[in-house]
DNA sequence: ATATTATATGTCACATATGGCATATATAAA
DNA sequence: TTTATATATGCCATATGTGACATATAATAT
């Protein structure tokens, strides 16, 4: 695949937003849910300004979306897919971990381990 | 989904990995054939030390597997599946890059931007 | 105007990542 | 044994990320 340099360290940059458990944890929650900051506070148990700092960084980076109700604030997955791509790592890592041998398409093998 | 703790860790460690452009270079330089070190410091234009520190990371987060010949050391890509993870990545962020919509499946609509 | 609640921002100490460069190790050839 | 080549490792300055905490802002109610 051909990848220009701008494309390229833009995914590297949502890479970095992804390398946080609190900021996963955030996504996962807002999974099936719109819900203020307070809402994702008492979920996700960490203090508000974090909760607050990371939907900051989510936001950047167009992770969630933001709708302001009077003192409230909502935030929602902006793109669901996202949460697709980490399920996808999730099961990648839950194979090495089990020690397991990557799944293959079809007819695919391992030339050698 | 419920994710156990572990697991999201060791997720957000390979995406620490996947954070850095020179990583992802060499990954997909891997991605057709298996190279000496030479030959990857030769199409990714890195310094050779360079280059063999990041497959060393590469290499302990299991992205790579080593075969030593001689002098020469040979990585192949350890699981092809995270390309294609990669690959999801760049297609999400082309899009926000161009501004368009994210594509939604079947029916699916957005309920507000 | 004051108080209350919801949220955001700023600061700080600390840890970790980065890239550049020098140098060490290992294998093979002369 | 010496030399050359391939690769790995270590050190360093700098940058960036982290979580804890205090405090600021904003909207609403009294």
């Amino acid at each position: 695949m051909k990848v220009s340099n701008a494309l390229l360290e833009e995914a590297v940059k949502i890479y970095k937003v992804l390398s946080n458990t609190n900021r996963i944890k955030i996504l996962y929650f807002l999974e099936n849910n719109e819900a203020d900051v307070s809402t994702i506070v008492e979920n996700v148990d960490l203090p508000q300004p974090m909760v607050s700092h990371q939907l900051a960084i989510l936001y950047r980076y167009q992770l969630v979306t933001r709708d302001k109700k009077g003192t409230h604030v909502y935030y929602c997955l902006d793109d669901p897919h996202i949460l697709e791509m980490v399920d996808a790592m999730l099961g990648h890592v839950s194979h090495e971990i089990k020690g397991e041998p990557h799944p293959y398409k079809d007819s695919e093998q391992r030339l050698s381990k």
